[in-house]
Parts: C-alpha cells; sequence; structure tokens
DNA sequence: TGGGATAATTGAAACGTTATAAATTGGGGT
DNA sequence: ACCCCAATTTATAACGTTTCAATTATCCCA
C-alpha cells in the first residue's frame, strides 16, 4: 500500500536525489558521523526508513573489508543429542537484528581441522569465529591467534596467552555426579571419557578421579573406547565390565548415549537400575524426563552457551580486550541438595 | 615454503600484471569463456593456481548481484531429535566445494513465518533458500514462487504449480507402522499428530486412518495436544487415554519424544511393553538402539534428505527448469518383511 | 573589513569483479 | 595489394559503499 512504485532497491544515491544531500554526505549521516549537522543526520535518517533503505552487504564488505558474517565450525560427525540444535539456535538468537549472519562450516573430524580456518582467514570468509571441541593445545587457536582473528572457543586451552572461551565446568560436574552417587551408597563408579586431546576430557577426569580420591571408594575409567567410538564398542566395554566379579554400582555418564548404553548394560545382565547401580548423566535435551527408568541428569544449557559465545564474539570484534572475556557455566546443582 | 613473500591477496589485477594480459582477458579466461584462446586460458589458470588466486566473493556479489550463499530457515523452537544436525551435515557436504555457504536463518514459530522470506528476497541476501516444516499452501511457497525465487521445501504442498520439494513419505511410513502392529495381534492404535497445518500431517492420517480401516481395527487420534506441544502436556494427554476403559495396545509415534512419553505412560500405568502394548516409532537419530525395552523403529535419515536438497537446490540455481525437481524417500522397510 | 579558524559538505577515488562495446590482429579470398 | 571477416584482446564503465582531501559556508576577533 504505502510502497513506492519503483521496484529498484533504494541506494545511497537515491537517498541522495532524495534529500538534496551528496552521496558521501547521506553515507556520513546514516554512520552518526558527529561531524554531519545534527539536523541532517535526522533528515537522512528520516529518508532512509521512509524508502526502507537497506545498505548493501556486497558493496560494504567490498569498500570495507569486513564481511558481517561470523563462520561456526560444525564438527559433522558426533554430537551429543540436541547440541547442534541448540547451540545454533543461541548463536542466531542473538545475532538476529545485529546485521550478522552466521555460516555453517563442516569440520570434518578425520581430516585437518585447519582447513576450513586457513580458508576463512586467506579468503577473508567471515569477521568472527566459533568452534567448539577444543583441544589442550589447539592448533586453531595458535592460528587464530597469531593472525589476530577474533574467535571464541567451546572450552578451554592450555595456552598462556589468553583468549576468549565460553565452557561448562565439567570438573564441578563430575566432582558433583561422584557425590551424588556416594551419597546413594555407591562404592564403584565408572566413567567413559572423551576423546584425551579434548581439555574438557582432562577437566572430566580430574574431578572424577579427585572426588572418588576424597571419598574413599573405587572407580575405573573404561579404557579402549571414547565418547566418540561407535556405540556398539562402547556398549561391548560396558557389558564386558559388568561380567567381571565386582562390578561398578555407579556411573557417570557425559552423553546422553552413554547413559542409555549404560542403563540398556544393567538391563541385559539383570542388575535393576537404583536398585544394584544408579547412573548420573548431562544432558543438552530435555529427553530425559521421558526415561524409564528415570535417570538423575543435569542439564548442560547449550542454548544459552551459543548465546555466550555469540555476544562474546561481537564485543571483540568491536575490539574489547580479550582479558575478561571469558565464561564458566556452572552446572545446576538440582543434583546435589 | 613455496608461499610467495608478498602477503597481499592476489587479484585479477595481480595475474594480470604476472600474465601480461589484461584484466578483462583474465576474468574471461578464468571463466572458461570460449571466445579466449586455449593457450591463454591454460596460461592464465596456471598463473592462478600459482599465486593461489581465489575470486572475491564481495566483488563478484556486488558485479553480479549473485550471492553464492544459500539460507537455511531453522525452526529453533521444537526439533525432532537430531534432526538440525543431521540435515545440516547433510547440506553442508554438499555443499563443500561448490563455493556457496550456508547461512542459518531463525524461523521462529510464533512469528511471521514470512519476515524471515522477505528480507532474505529484499535484501538479496541469498540465491537459494531452504526450509522445513511444509503447509498445505505454505505462504512462503507462494511468495517464493511469485518472486521467482530458487528454493527446496521440505515437505509437499497442494499448490498445483509444481515446485522443488523432497519429502519423506508419511503416509507409507504410518500405514506399515499401523500394519505392523497389527501384524502383532494389535486392535486399538493410538497416534499423536503434529499441527493441522502442516501438510505431513495430513499424509500421516490418511495413512494411518486407511490402514486402521483395511484391517478392520480401532484407533484414536489423541485430540488437545500436538507434537509440538510441551512434552508434559502430551505425557497428560496420553495418561488420559491410558486411564478409560479399553486403552490403546499400539502406538504409532512419529518423533522420538513421543515415544519415550508413550513408554513412560505404558510403565507408569504398571502396563508392560511388548505385552499389553507395542511401539512403533519413527527415529531420526540411533539412539533407540539403546533404549530398553527396545522399540521397533524406522529411521528417517535426515542427512541424505539434507543432501537431497541442497542437490536440488543446485540445479534448480543453474536454470534446471522445476519439474523433475521432487524426491519422495521411502521409509525403510525394515519392520515389515 | 578582512583574515583565520571552525563547521559542514562534497567530489572523486577506490575496493575487485564482470559486461559492454570497441579495438587490434591475422588471414583468406579477390 | 586490398578489403573484409573472424578470432582475440582490451579499455572502460559500472555495481554501492566508504573515506581522503578539498571545497564552501559561517563565525569570531583583531
Amino acid at each position: 500500500m504505502g510502497d513506492d512504485i519503483q521496484g529498484d532497491k533504494p541506494t545511497l544515491r537515491t537517498l541522495s536525489q532524495e534529500t538534496g544531500f551528496a552521496v558521501a554526505t547521506v553515507s556520513r549521516a546514516l554512520a552518526g558521523d558527529p561531524r554531519i549537522a545534527a539536523t541532517t543526520r535526522e533528515t537522512v535518517s528520516a529518508a532512509a526508513t521512509r524508502l526502507g533503505y537497506v545498505p548493501d552487504r556486497a558493496a560494504r564488505r567490498l569498500r570495507t573489508g569486513r564481511t558481517q558474517v561470523i563462520s561456526l565450525l560444525l564438527n559433522t560427525q558426533h554430537e551429543f543429542l540436541g547440541f547442534t540444535h541448540e547451540f545454533l539456535s543461541g548463536i542466531t538468537e542473538v545475532l538476529a537484528g545485529t546485521g550478522y549472519s552466521v555460516t555453517v562450516v563442516p569440520d570434518s573430524p578425520g581430516e585437518d581441522r585447519l582447513a576450513p580456518v586457513r580458508t576463512i582467514l586467506r579468503n577473508n570468509l567471515a569477521d568472527g569465529l566459533l568452534f567448539t571441541r577444543t583441544e589442550a593445545f589447539d592448533p586453531r587457536v595458535r592460528l587464530l591467534m597469531e593472525a589476530d582473528f577474533p574467535f571464541v572457543s567451546h572450552g578451554r586451552t592450555e595456552f598462556t596467552t589468553p583468549h576468549p572461551w565460553v565452557d561448562y565446568d565439567n570438573e564441578a560436574f563430575a566432582r558433583q555426579a561422584v557425590q551424588h552417587l556416594v551419597s546413594k551408597g555407591r562404592r564403584r563408579i565408572s566413567l567413559v571419557l572423551p576423546g584425551d586431546q579434548f581439555t574438557f576430557t582432562q577437566h572430566l577426569r580430574y574431578g572424577f578421579l579427585s572426588a572418588v580420591r576424597e571419598a574413599g571408594i573405587d572407580c575405573e575409567i573404561v579404557t579402549g573406547v571414547t565418547l566418540d567410538s561407535p556405540p556398539t564398542e562402547i556398549a561391548a566395554a560396558l557389558m564386558q565390565r559388568r561380567s567381571t566379579a565386582n562390578p561398578p554400582d555407579g556411573y557417570v555418564c557425559v552423553g546422553e548415549v552413554t547413559a542409555l548404553l549404560a542403563l540398556a548394560a544393567l538391563t541385559d545382565t539383570g542388575a535393576v537400575h537404583g536398585v544394584d547401580a544408579d547412573i548420573v548423566a548431562k544432558r543438552a535435551s530435555p529427553i530425559f524426563d521421558n526415561i524409564r527408568p528415570r535417570i538423575d541428569t543435569v542439564f548442560e544449557d547449550l542454548r544459552a552457551t551459543g548465546r555466550a559465545m555469540a555476544e562474546m564474539l561481537l564485543r571483540r570484534m568491536h575490539g574489547e580486550p580479550q582479558e575478561g572475556l571469558n565464561r564458566l557455566f556452572q552446572p545446576s546443582t538440582d543434583l546435589c541438595g
């Protein structure tokens, strides 16, 4: 109805003709340059909203070198259930209305993890980068720091130079999980860890082992498999442990799949959950509310994680110093009352 | 090692100086223009690979109007478990190496579903669009067809004008699920449907009802809730039905969550799965292999779906006529041997 | 009444690419 | 020797934006 007849997208030139100011002035006015008279700024921005002007991304990008894009490295092989969805939802939520868009780049686990990063840097495909599954001396972090390219990692590193990160306190989670099992009288607790290269594996191990030691109980960290192993292999490893003389009576599970595998291992060996053994699991999706028997879980809010990382990246890109830019999410304390 | 000293990104001008040909010639040569001599083309592309030339996306986009971007409308509210991850993995898999990148745009369910599409069209943010949860007379499809903008929908519509789509044969799934339950002797089958607005809801309903009629058994389609309702509400509705005089002895579940809810409803009312009732569910993630008691499932391969949609969109964008561009995935026939 | 500063605006160039139209070259036929 | 045509190549102009340097208008003070 109120639309203009002309279908052409309005540009700075359109606004220039409309207002009588030069293109350069219009550009400056829209950018809020204080050297432009306040009245002019008002006139111009009024015209801009009236005509529905939107700056052309390609032109701006060509001129400034800024892409208005942030990239997410997506691990296409494994995911904790619901991880990708929640994480991405959080990111897009924050980015909506900022003018930034998010592109998803596959990060194939078998291959060179640096390759996508190199491509992004070299071809100037983004202004910032988000990624997950960070390693202790993650080569991506090293490369990005060298290039002074804005990024936020999901997970900490062990580099001495600080960099922005968001993490979940897996050490606290493991500790709480053990304590909870201990409070239920469990004396021999089992754990399946992610691959050793990931930093959070060390956090889990440390939290787990120190809580076990404090409580003076037994434990076993399942060997030969990781969280990324095929479920059948994990299942086999769990079953194998159950058939020993003193099988575990408690399980700390870092993901939903492991928890279900542990539950299945119990069932399949005739053990009863809640009687012969208990399970504590971390979950990213709401699905576990519906499992029977009920499993005690700690919820990791990955939507909030995505939000935090996107916000932090925006701040970093806008030039904030990296020192304060990190955040450690604490596990919800529902478990240990 | 072999890298050139100069850190500047090579451009057409660099290649021009390097080869002695004009910028225009270099551009044409790289584009494979037959009007350029074959020897020249070789010389130029040799220089291009030697210097690691990569065309600047912003410049190309500004000049041609093509963005080299495809957008995915992501429903941030609900997902079938693993849907987003698998779907996106399939898409990026196909797009890798094509020069296209994928951006994720939130599609908030409560709000205007047209808004993001309008933004993309108006601001020329993408060359093509993918989306899910298609409705019978989906306004997005209408708008995109009017604008002659390339897209592929996940799910069919009831428009008479053909358009590219990829779908899963939910009618066949529902039919097979019912038949499978009937073959186990079940006589009263329950179903929770997605919202009425979605096309696939009608397919599910039709397949379900006609199979039920053919078998001459009873059925109940749960009213008052949809697959998108909060799990607690679905759970309540299922429980309520179980407490009637003749509760269902079979469940067809379209998603993992409903299946777990049905299982929980059975357990919580003292019924035993496999004895008092059976469940057949569709799943997108491998998680159900690990559920005890085991649930019969049909796997919907969403990675393949994502691949198919991306491939189809590329073909559509490259000007292929839309007539043949659609694909109906059949349910794996593991269930009904 | 200037003159020098300040405020406001502007013209023009540039970012790297492609498309249009024009220019150059080399033959081949007469 | 000449002309015409095809085969190649090239100069140039955009695409829409930002920014440098330069211009014009405005004002204050000597």
